[in-house]
DNA sequence: TGACATGACTGGTCATAACCAGTCCTATTG
DNA sequence: CAATAGGACTGGTTATGACCAGTCATGTCA
C-alpha cells in the first residue's frame, strides 16, 4: 500500500467552496502549486484519480478536468493503469505555453524588469491597424521597454493598444521597473486575454536592438508577434517581441492533444 | 429560430458506435472536418452543444469533451451565453500546435517535398545522448534532409533515433521525395509519439545552411529543436529544424487553458 | 520452480441529471 | 413610446454512477 499522500498534497488544500473559481480551476491550481513546491518530486507519482476526489472532496470529473489541464499544459503525463507522474523539465526557461514575462521569470527564480524605451500616442501603422481591426492611422498607445532578467537584457517588448481601450494609460510612470502592463489591462481596464494568435519568426537584429541586447552584429533575433483578444473576442493589444536568442530562448511542452503528429 | 444546422453537419456524420476512436474523438474530427472543408464559414456559429448532442446522437459530456479540445486547439471559441463560433485564422502557416510537416503542408495546400541530405549510423554526440537518455556515444541513426515547400526549400530537419528503436530504418531509400520518418515510425514500429518538449530559438546560419535555404549571408533562422516521447515515456527521437524564416514562420493559436497571462 | 490465473488497482470513456450566469428577444407595464 | 420583467436560450460547472482495457502483485497449479 503506497503511503497516504496527505502529506504531499493538504487535505482540502485550497479548495474553499466559497472561492468564486470554480473547483476544477482550484484542484489545478492545488496540483500545480504542489509540484512547483516540489512537494511532489519530478518524475514522481501523483495520487491516484480516485485518491484526488476523496482527498480534495469533490467529484471525478472535476478531478479528471484539472488532470486534463496539467497534462495538456505538459506539466504531468498519464500512463494507463498505472498513474500520473509529474514530467520531467528540461534544461531552460520552463515555459508551458506562451506566459508572462513577468511569471516566467518568477518561476524560474529570476528577478523580471524593464528600461522604458518609449511610451506615446501614435497614428498605428498599418501593420498593427489591420490585426487589430482599427482604421489606417488610428490613435494607439505604443510602449516600447527593454525587459530585463536579473537586469540583464533579454527581451525588447513592444505594445501598441487602441486608445479607445485605454485612457489614460500614460498617466501613468511606466519608467518604473517593475510596472506590469497586463496587470494595469486587469486591474484598472477590466480587460482579460483570453485567446491570442502568436507568430514566431527569426532576422537578423536591428543595430539598436543589437546594442540594447548587448549583441555583436550581425545578430540573428528570435521574433514572437502576439495579437491578443478578450472574451468578447474583441481585440486587445499587439505584442512584438525580439529575443536574445541565448538569453530567452523558448520552450514549449506539447502533449497529447488531437493529434500528435511531428514535423 | 435557426435553421436545421443538419445541413451543415451531416446527422450522424462520421459518428460510427464501432469506430474504435472514441466518441468524442470523432465528435472532433466531424466538426473540425466541416470547418475546414468551409461548410461552416469563418467567424461562423456552430450548433449549440445540446444541439450537436441530438445530432450526433451522444451525451452532452462526449460533445464539450469535443468542444473543449477545439477550443484549445484555437480552432474554435466559445461566448458563455451566445455560442460556439469558428475562429478566424490569421495569414501565415495555420498551425496549432506545431505539427508534421507533411499534414502543415497539405492543410495550407502546398506541396511537400524533401532532398536527402545525409542517412547514416552514427555515435551520438553528448548534445543528442543526453536529452535521448542514451550512454554517450551510442548508435543512433542519422537522417538529414531539407524539406521543400512547392519544390521550394523551407526547412532543414536532421532527426536522431536510437538504432535500437527502428532497426533496418536505413534499409530503405531515403532518397525517395515523399517518404515521411513518423509514417514509417508509426506503421512499422508502432511507435507512436505522445507528448514532446520543443525549445524554440534563432541563430545565424552556417554557410551551408543558408546555401541550401537560398539565404544570402549573413542570414538568421528559426531553430526549433524536438525531444519526443512515446506512451510509455520513452524517448523517441530528437528532431533539429532549421527555419528559413520568411517561407516557415511558426504560427501559434492560444486559447484560455489555464492562465492566459501575457508578456 | 516456473507458468498461469486472479483480483485489485490504474486512467479512459460515456451516460444522465441538475443548476448557474450570461445573452437576447419579447411581451407587459408605466 | 420607453423601460422593465419574463422566458427561452447559451456555454460553464458539478455530481453520481458505470464499464473498459491496461498494469501489476500475488497466489495457485502443473
Amino acid at each position: 500500500m503506497q503511503q497516504a499522500p496527505a502529506s504531499f498534497i493538504a487535505p482540502q488544500g485550497g479548495i474553499d467552496r466559497n472561492d468564486p473559481r470554480p473547483l476544477h480551476r482550484q484542484v489545478y491550481d492545488a496540483l500545480l502549486a504542489s509540484i512547483r513546491d516540489g512537494k511532489l518530486p519530478l518524475r514522481g507519482k501523483l495520487p491516484s484519480e480516485r485518491e484526488l476526489v476523496d482527498l480534495y472532496n469533490v467529484s471525478r470529473i472535476t478531478v479528471r478536468h484539472a488532470v486534463r489541464e496539467l497534462i495538456q499544459q505538459g506539466v504531468i503525463h498519464s500512463q494507463p493503469g498505472k498513474g500520473l507522474y509529474v514530467a520531467e523539465r528540461g534544461g531552460g526557461f520552463e515555459l508551458q505555453v506562451l506566459k508572462s514575462f513577468t511569471s516566467i521569470a518568477i518561476a524560474n527564480r529570476r528577478s523580471p524588469g524593464h528600461k522604458l524605451i518609449e511610451a506615446r500616442i501614435v497614428h498605428a501603422p498599418l501593420e498593427v491597424s489591420r490585426p487589430l481591426f482599427l482604421a489606417p492611422g488610428a490613435e494607439v498607445v505604443l510602449l516600447s521597454r527593454l525587459r530585463l532578467l536579473d537586469n540583464i537584457p533579454a527581451v525588447v517588448q513592444t505594445d501598441w493598444i487602441p486608445v479607445a481601450r485605454v485612457p489614460g494609460l500614460l498617466d501613468l510612470d511606466w519608467a518604473v521597473a517593475n510596472r506590469s502592463l497586463y496587470a494595469e489591462l486587469r486591474e484598472r481596464y477590466r480587460i482579460h486575454p483570453k485567446r491570442g494568435q502568436t507568430t514566431l519568426s527569426a532576422r537578423l537584429a536591428t543595430d539598436e536592438e543589437a546594442a540594447m541586447l548587448e549583441l555583436p552584429p550581425p545578430a540573428a533575433v528570435l521574433t514572437v508577434d502576439q495579437i491578443a483578444f478578450d472574451d468578447r473576442n474583441r481585440p486587445v493589444n499587439l505584442t512584438a517581441l525580439v529575443h536574445h536568442p541565448a538569453r530567452y530562448p523558448l520552450t514549449l511542452l506539447q502533449s497529447e492533444s488531437g493529434d500528435f503528429t511531428q514535423y
